[in-house]
DNA sequence: ATAGTCAAGGTCAAAGAAAGTCAAAATCAA
DNA sequence: TTGATTTTGACTTTCTTTGACCTTGACTAT
């Protein structure tokens, strides 16, 4: 076994718990006994968007690489979440959707707040209710598609 | 977390209550216990205006050094927009005002994709055209106004 | 009023601490 | 053999920490 796989394999166990590691490239280089820039090879040859990770880093003192895999779990649970909705939803539905979806990190804060905006009730009030329900239930899938479009 | 996070987070709890706070510098540097200089370096690298904060100050015996959290601008600007558009509006319309937003980044990607998607006719096809239009600037308005936090 | 003193905060540049880049050298696999 | 992958390390860029020196404002004694 080379040793990029070794430092992949040990990334890859750091990510285990949930999907989520914070590292310091020099400290893991020395731990593992390579050359810092070794780090980024494997980073960059194995924890790439197309694999399904993110990665986000800082320089200088306190710096840190995090890596993170996310798109294929957020596609997937958004996708169940939208496919559970249906052809209509009330207030309460879309906001128990999006607390959970924002606690689990598939939703960002700012993509939470406008999603509550846009399905409550005193924004739908001009519809009468059998229509209310159903176009919040389309603006509210259309929001959650639109996040699932793109990588990275 | 190395100390200028730690900055950071302190003037961060002490703007929470009412986005305003009023600090000695070399008070704080010697409470945290770093060199006073270090906290003018976590002012202008972390709460300049483009990160939403106004820092006054002022020299000399009884000196200080105010920190506000701003919405003003972006607020005023984003509502300008809201006052604009009025009871209804085309998907067209939208569209513009989003990328418009968007390129003077009173609105992230995130956001503005989300908007897209909910004020896009595909999104609203189950309303007959009054309706549509007016719920559609319904929905655009409440999202804009949910990206507007109030501070101070 | 004026000069002096002390108590703030401001500036800037050097030194330090990480991480990133790139390409040459070494190794591996077909 | 030869093309792809891996290993290395010199050099670069970015962010942080520190400290010497500067400017401003309030107060005091003349």
């Amino acid at each position: 076994m080379n040793m990029s796989n070794e430092i992949a394999n040990m990334i890859l166990s750091m990510l285990e718990n949930d999907g989520f590691t914070e590292i310091q490239r020099n400290e893991l280089a020395q731990t593992i006994g390579c050359v810092p820039s070794q780090i980024n090879y494997v980073i960059s040859s194995r924890f790439t968007p197309e694999h399904g990770y993110i990665v986000e880093s800082r320089r200088g003192g306190g710096g840190y690489v995090r890596i993170s895999r996310v798109s294929y779990d957020k596609g997937s649970a958004l996708m169940h979440v939208v496919n559970s909705i249906g052809l209509a939803a009330d207030e309460a539905t879309c906001r128990a959707h999006i607390s959970n979806l924002n606690y689990q990190n598939l939703l960002s804060d700012e993509v939470s707040v406008a999603a509550l905006a846009a399905t409550s009730d005193k924004c739908l009030r001009e519809l009468s209710l059998p229509m209310r329900d159903i176009i919040r239930a389309s603006v509210f899938k259309n929001i959650l598609l639109s996040t699932v479009k793109k990588g990275r």
